[in-house]
RNA sequence: GGGGCUGUAGUGUAGCCUGGUAUCACUCGAGCUUUGGGAGUUCGCAACCCCAGUUCAAAUCUGGGCAGCCCCA
């Protein structure tokens, strides 16, 4: 079918021969521009014109086939290998549903999948916490500029990427407010205003809240995000012996959360004096890696004896009557964890999450087969039912195949899959696989309950082990500069002597293309080893790496 | 801090060079038949990152912005 298409646009109309063809069940029109403010003679001509060429018109030409990524497959599942570390890494926190990106650069959303976990993570902690005498508390998001900057080394640090706020409505404020990056600036004067006699301490205080990094880095959602939720602990001492005694408290209580439900094999050490945290006397932290080799930093301790107390004011009494400043420590644990989670435990298939943290630790999948299926779904909510302390799923939906709701939970992680179909019920039993090693067992319904614990410790000890198995092949000795880079290249962690001189620290990023030292390695002395760097006496063994 | 690449349905993409017609597959929704490792079939929904410029006409050309990825420091 022929014919012609008028457009206007102010006084002036322009033709259009169009000729519209039946491809199937879609209609293509093809358009020839015959000109603009044309009399009529000049149209009839042109439409003739128009319409030789439109017979001359091939039909579309065939566009190349956009094939699939996965042949004769759906393309839910993880196509990234493992190896293959940041597209894999992507894959899994957007297909597992964890995560997804926002319109904010570096602000993502933590999925209730993803959240879950964190909650878990403040519960254990929450509940160490107190038992060593911590209260939460909540301080003010917004920080005063003229705050912000009494401690020199703590403002030097974080003013490139504090954000503020500096208007509200349509009115300038007189001071603008930095939008924490850590709140010492803020709690400090309270502390200053509650403190005044060593009876009123130590004070121990935290807090659970988000923090904005504007880093300009580029993000990597749970791992580097300009918005990430934590808690900070904030605690003041009469004494620096007091405030030391904490140390392994604090640290150990992380450890053990972080070994014992997060299933994460990680090292504790004391930074040098270019990393530790900006106003701190020494900061430690526990230490991963991740598959790429990249090395990333966990839960941390910061011990600030007078620093901030001297910046903020913060004096008592002491029991002789004289001023003194508090001294402190600071501590904390983000939701960078849940990345290391992710990304260590997790393989091809998806995500594999640690019992103890897991918000389901069982699924259960009925084989249905034809229209009696009375039967197995009985059975199937009486064992719900009685394991529902793991919170189990009970997936009986009829619209998919059990294949594909195999695949889908693998995905998603959950420890342990219970099948069970008419050939089991006969049996009296089920099929059980754990996700972490996807083998099956068969497994007596009358069992099920002495059984299951077993197993879900089992894999819990499992990926701990392979988790420290993994840190352990990733570490090892580099005594040179030469062997440090292919270390490094191999996407290693290297431990070498160094000096405690800043330029041969600053020079280490230079020469290994951007490692930087991790901690300090204090169970290792230096005997007569020399700095990888100026080759004068070294002072200590550091870990090295490329890191998040 | 420096350099490079990319942005098209929910996802992965074709088309961009040479301006006019939005491709393919999966997902998703409805129906029927199925159900022990991602079922088949029929029908359907669904997109050119944003803002300007050039042009009769922009997914396509130009400029700017935003976002994502990679490499180097």
């Amino acid at each position: 079918m022929t014919y012609t298409e008028i457009k206007k646009k102010g006084e002036k109309k322009y033709y259009y021969r169009v000729k519209s063809i039946r491809q199937g069940k879609k209609v293509n029109k093809q358009r020839i521009y015959l000109g603009g403010n044309l009399t009529k003679q000049e149209l009839k001509e042109k439409e003739q014109q128009a319409d030789k060429k439109l017979l001359n018109i091939p039909k579309r030409p065939e566009t190349k086939k956009a094939l699939p990524e996965t042949p004769n497959q759906n393309n839910q599942g993880i196509t990234a290998e493992k190896d293959e570390f940041s597209k894999w890494f992507t894959q899994i926190m957007l297909k597992a549903d964890l995560a997804d990106y926002t319109e904010v650069s570096g602000a993502i959303v933590f999925k209730p999948a993803a959240y879950a976990i964190w909650e878990k993570i403040q519960q254990e902690c929450n509940k160490r916490f107190k038992q060593i005498g911590i209260k939460n508390t909540y301080f003010p998001l917004l920080i005063p500029e003229k705050l912000l900057i009494k401690e020199q080394e703590h403002v030097k640090n974080f003013s490139p990427e504090v954000a503020w706020v500096t208007q509200a409505g349509n009115s300038k404020l007189n001071e603008r407010l930095a939008i924490r990056p850590t709140s010492e600036a803020i709690m400090y004067p309270s502390f200053a205003k509650w403190i005044r006699s060593w009876k009123e301490l130590p004070l121990k205080l935290n807090q659970w809240n988000n923090v904005i990094r504007w880093e300009f880095k580029h993000p990597i959602p749970f791992l580097r995000t300009r918005e990430f939720l934590w808690n900070e602990g904030h605690c003041a001492f009469a004494s620096e012996k007091q405030a030391l005694k904490d140390k392994n408290l604090i640290l150990n209580l992380y450890k053990e959360v972080c070994e014992n439900f997060l299933a994460l094999y990680g090292v504790a050490g004391r930074k040098t004096e270019k990393e530790k945290f900006a106003g701190a006397v020494f900061s430690e932290k526990l230490h991963y890696v991740m598959p790429n080799g990249k090395a990333i930093e966990g839960p941390c301790y910061h011990y600030d004896g007078q620093n901030f107390a001297k910046a903020y004011d913060i004096k008592f009494q002491n029991k002789k009557g004289k001023e003194e400043y508090v001294y402190q420590y600071t501590f904390a644990i983000s939701t960078r964890m849940l990345g290391i989670i992710f990304a260590i435990h997790s393989d091809k298939k998806g995500l594999i999450l640690p019992p103890k943290i897991a918000p389901n630790q069982i699924v259960i999948i009925p084989i249905l087969v034809g229209k009696n299926n009375k039967k197995i779904l009985d059975e199937v909510k009486k064992i719900k039912s009685e394991l529902s302390c793991y919170n189990p799923i009970l997936d009986d939906r009829k619209d998919y195949r059990p294949g594909f709701k195999f695949n889908e939970y693998e995905l998603k992680g959950i420890p342990i899959r219970i099948e069970i179909g008419p050939r089991d019920l006969e049996k009296k039993q089920v099929i059980v696989m754990r996700r972490d090693t996807l083998k099956k067992q068969e497994i007596k319904i009358s069992k099920l309950k002495t059984e299951i614990p077993k197993i879900l410790e089992e894999i819990q000890k499992s990926l701990f082990k392979k988790s420290k198995t993994i840190f352990n092949s990733k570490t090892e000795k580099a005594e040179t500069l030469e062997k440090l880079k292919i270390t490094i290249e191999n996407k290693k962690i290297g431990i070498s002597p160094l000096c405690k001189n800043i330029k041969c620290e600053n020079n280490l990023k230079f020469k290994t293309n951007g490692a930087k030292t991790l901690f300090i390695d204090d169970k290792n002395k230096i005997k007569s080893e020399k700095c990888i760097i100026c080759n004068k006496p070294a002072d200590y063994f550091v870990y090295i790496a490329k890191s998040y």
